[in-house]
Formats: C-alpha cells, structure tokens, sequence
DNA sequence: TTGTAGGCGTTATCAG
DNA sequence: CTGATAACGCCTACAA
C-alpha cells in the first residue's frame, strides 16, 4: 500500500479507504489509486485486514462427516449458506462433529474463541439432546439448522415437523385408511419424538382407537423399519396403513412387505419423512415428507449475519413449513379391498 | 500473552514459544506458563499467530456446489483431506466452481495471492478440459483429484480409468460375450476418453470386430443411455452386452432394455463406471468400477501439504489402481442363449 | 476529503 | 534455553 501511496502522492491510509471500499473518498483519487494498484500488480491482503478487524472472514459449517455430508440435504442446505454468506463477506470452513475434537460445543466454541471462525452454522437434524444441549449459552454465534434449540443465546431454524406428520396422516385419512400403524424414532431425537405426537394428536382428533402394537419403536434405519413391519404385518388386526417416521424407516417396512408377498401400495401403504434423494428413485416411489433445504440454510445464515454483525446474542427461532409429497407407495383402500 | 509473562517472571516470547509448542523450552518453564495460561482463561488467537506467519490455516476446497457436493463420493474424498490436513495443521473452507467468481482457475488463485488459503485442493472428476487447463501454472499450490492435469506447476490425482474399463470388458470377455457394445462419455472430458481408449484396445486386443454403431455416443446422463440403447437394441446384429461410460449412462441403458421386455442380465449385460450409491442400491445392482475416494484425497492432501510447507510447486501425478465390483447386470452368456 | 500516529497479537531475529 | 526489539499489513481514532 506504501508504494502505492507514493506513487499517487497521497497518504497509505488513502489508499487503504479505496481498496477496502467502505469510506468515501474522492471519485478522482479513487480511480488513480486502483489504476495504480493494478499496474504495480498489489494484491490485497485478506488475512492483514482480517487482523486488524479482528475476525477471521471464515464461519464455520459444523456437520458429522459420516452421514450428513454427502447428502443431497447437506448440498442444499450448504447452498443456502453460501449465497448469504458470500454476499455478506464470509466464507464457509468445514468442521466434523463426529472428530475427537468435536463431541461437544465447548469443543467448537473453541475455533470461535481461537478467532479461527466468526461464527458457527451447525447442520444437525436428527443430532442426539445431550450434543444439542452442549451447545447452549456459549457466549459464540450459534445457529443450529435441522433442530429445535432451546437456549436463549443458541438461534435455530427447523422445520415443522408436526404439521409434516399431521398432512401424512390426513392423506392416509382422506384414501380411507384407519387402520394406521406408526413406526417411531428414537427418543433422544426431537425430531422423533415431534412427529410420534403429530400422529397420536391425529389419531385422537379422527377417534381412531388402535391397538397398543400400532405403535412400534424403530431407531431410523432400514433394519429397525423391517422388524417393526414384520410385528405389524403378523398381528391379528393388521393396518392398511403404515407411517414411517423417516425415510429409511420406510424402505425397511417396504422391504419387509414385500418378502412377506404384500404389494405397495395394493396391499399396504406406507410412508416416510424427510424426502432423502433415493425416496422418489425408488420403486415404488415413497410418499413422504419434503423439507426447504435450502431456505433453511439461506434463514440460518441470515440470522447469523444478524448476530455476528450486531454482536447480539439474541435466539431467535425460525420453523419453516414442509411440505408433504404424494408418490406410488400410498394408495385409495377401497381399490383393493 | 503479556499477563502470562509478567505473571510467571518470563518473557512475552517465552510464553509464544511454549504456547505455539514448536521451539525448545524447559520443562519447568513450560509447565508453570502453561497452568498460568489456564488460571487467567487465556485463549491463543490463531488470526494473529497466522498473521505473523503469512498464513491463512485454511486450504481451499473447491467443486461444483451442484453435483458433486452432496455425493458419497465428494464425502469419501472430503474426509481423506480433513484426516491428512488437521493433522497437519490446517482446516478446509469450501469454494464453489460453478459460482460466477470462478469460472477459471485465475478466479481460484486469487483466493492464494489474498491470503485467503494457503492452497487449493480442486475435486474436479469429469471436469471440462478448459477449466482444468486454465489451472496450469498459477503460480500456486494445487492439486486436482479426480482428473489428470497436463501441467508442471499442478499436481494431481487421479484413478485409472484405463484399467477399470479393461477389467469391465475382461469381465465380460470371460464371460463368454463377445458382442460388446459401448456408450460415450462426452469428448471433452478425459476420463470419458481414457474409458473408450480402453474399450477399443481390448476389442483389438481379442480381435473383435465390431460394427460401427457399436460405438455410440453419450453424455454420461439416463437420458442420453436410453437413447444409445434403443439405437443398439434395435440393430440387427443387437450385443449381448452394453458397456456405459458411466453409471448414469448404464441406468438409462438398463431403463431402455427394460421398455423393451428385455431382461438384465438374462438378456443383456450392463455395466457402468464409478460405483455411485445407487449402483449397488438399485435392481438389478450394477456391475460397475468403483474408485478409492478416501485415499484420493488423502494422497492429494499428502501432496498439497507437501507443496505448502516446502514452497515448492514440483508438480506429482498420482493414479490409484480402481476395482471392478461384479454384481447382478452381468451374467455369463449361454446362460440364457 | 485526507493525513498522522499508534496499535492489533503473534513471531523472527539476534544477542546473551 | 531465554530476552529485547522490530516487524507483519492493515485499520481505528483523531486531527487538519
């Protein structure tokens, strides 16, 4: 910058005013200084300016690497932030939950006190209470996207996972179904344990009396959707209808029925939640649950930016809408039987 | 660091030396700075410390955000980086290719000449040739994964296509086709090339011979393998086997025999190329090649930090062996003939 | 609108 | 093994 400086014969704070760009200095001097700088061929140092200003530039994108990444959900979700983010001057590190380092907040706390990031996107849908809870009043700007937080310096953004379950069962409903079984998640995870009171509140609002083993448990996985149908699928009274509550769930029920020689959607339909890449691949194709990915991630960021600008921690929490999708595992009753 | 000093009766630069933990301090000293240092809360800034030392933390990881982030296969790689990178130090931000700021490598670089990274890792398989030239000779540590750079400044690392796309054919040589037909990959991308390079010396190789429309052309979409398929199926002189330049490729043939009333593998072989999830998750599960993710990256890791701690930009070209996996598209000929 | 002086928190360097 | 000093390249604060 001193170069510069003199060889437009003005100050190296003049120079600095023009090429971070946010002070007003005269039209004239401004384009000698540029033209000045390129031909001398300068390169603005980022990490300087950071320095001084004391942050980093970077936030950092928290996520288990194993399972999360990879997903067509993370890439969404991962746009979102990236469009806000960009815009507002910041870029996107990665960080594992899952390392060693990462099994708690105190742990990714650490990068923000450190000045490695300026703040935090956690991308933790389906993530356990204890690690959740972990992240509350850190004194860093968290925002936790996929999950409900409940932490008055902790912001969050989710999706609603009741109404979610609630438009399954209505659509259940609506192809005549009543007798309608439901798969659960595991019970440390909110998500679950939202869309298990979704489908209880339902039950009861349509009356609908069922049997205790309609409500079987299930950990969202394939294996754990098979054993649950296969209960199901034995009893006496058996469901025309079974809710799934997550996708993988579903394919393990899918799976299930057809070695038992039960067609989908003919003899049995089911559904999921989440809306994973391979539901609409699959055949049938899973009706189920579809979440605004990437509004999610655009709504983080936003709130982010809020609080690393301010420098207010203040929680604010977003619960965008879902929107159900209707494919070839569900069918009308009275078609079959 | 000052109050750690003058609190243990050392100097400022004793406590850096004993905090940054890489210069000779006596063990007493050491611990006596390090227990101050916890007793006052105090926090390393890391911006400062890189400050100093001219550099950023942070290795740039860039890809198309659409894609091939949210892909196993950019998570395989991803996790091979940040296993070498952390250990090593440094942590991983991510840049998108596809954004407007990067439609060339030049664009990339300037994230090196600003300070913003200390180097670059490019996950580019299948990437245009044009994009991958203009990162020749930037003047900056690089390394692409997944493509082969023709540059002396560039290292790279790729797997070789050559040899799975021999085993393929191999494959289905032993298992008695030999009318083998094969779908392109777009021209521009040297993986696609390498693929078909490899299928033409295997048919001279067992002196096949062939009919021209045999070799079809291809964009490694579904779409573009149904198109090829209906061109081969239909022929007179219709294969018995039909070897896609990729995985897409391979479903959109397979998605063809299947309109056709043709069963695959009883009446027609498949394969593919790059072992996709879906590839083993779909019916008939495909016969395809799979790469080494994880230790691609690792290896590219490995040599970026090479380049980065030594200033050096001798360029290192690596090529990982890949495995064919046999599954249910192929099947042995008088099987069903 | 522009200039001057000083500081951000760490490390390199060289002397002891 | 330890200490004093200067420097990294930019920005804030205040003054002109």
């Amino acid at each position: 910058m001193e170069d510069i400086a003199r060889e437009c014969g003005v100050s190296k704070m003049t120079v600095s005013r023009v090429l971070s760009g946010r002070q007003v200095v005269s039209a004239k001097t401004r384009e000698r200084v540029l033209s000045v700088a390129k031909s001398l061929n300068y390169e603005f140092n980022t990490l300087a300016a950071n320095f001084a200003l004391k942050r980093s530039g970077f936030v950092g994108v928290a996520t288990p690497f194993v399972g999360l990444l990879g997903t067509e959900y993370f890439a969404a979700v991962f746009r979102g932030f990236q469009k806000v983010l960009h815009g507002a001057g910041w870029d996107c590190a990665l960080f594992d939950t899952l390392s060693d380092a990462f099994n708690d907040g105190v742990k990714l706390a650490r990068l923000y006190r450190q000045k490695k990031v300026d703040g935090l996107l956690i991308v933790a849908p389906h993530m356990h209470d204890r690690f959740l809870e972990s992240l509350s009043d850190l004194g860093v700007p968290v925002v936790a996207i996929g999950e409900q937080i409940d932490s008055k310096q902790v912001s969050s953004v989710s999706c609603d996972d009741y109404q979610g379950m609630m438009e399954v069962c209505a659509h259940l409903y609506e192809l005549g179904h009543r007798e309608i079984a439901f798969v659960k998640g595991p019970q440390d995870l909110a998500t679950a344990r939202d869309r298990q009171t979704a489908y209880l509140d339902f039950c009861r609002r349509e009356s609908l009396e069922l049997p205790d083993d309609f409500l079987q448990s299930g950990e969202y996985t394939i294996q754990s959707g098979k054993v649950a149908a296969r209960i199901l699928l034995e009893s006496e009274r058996r469901p025309t209808a079974i809710v799934a509550a997550n996708d993988f769930t579903a394919f393990g029920v899918i799976e299930c029925a057809r070695e038992m020689g039960l067609r989908v959607p003919e003899d049995l339909s089911v559904t999921g939640f989440d809306d994973m890449p391979s539901a609409s691949e699959r055949h049938p194709a899973l009706t189920t649950v579809h979440q605004p990915a990437m509004e999610m991630g655009e709504a983080g960021a936003d709130i982010l930016v809020r609080m690393m600008t301010s420098g207010q921690l203040s929680s604010a929490k977003i619960s965008l809408k879902v929107a159900m999708v209707a494919r070839q595992s569900t069918a009308r009753l009275p078609a079959t039987n």
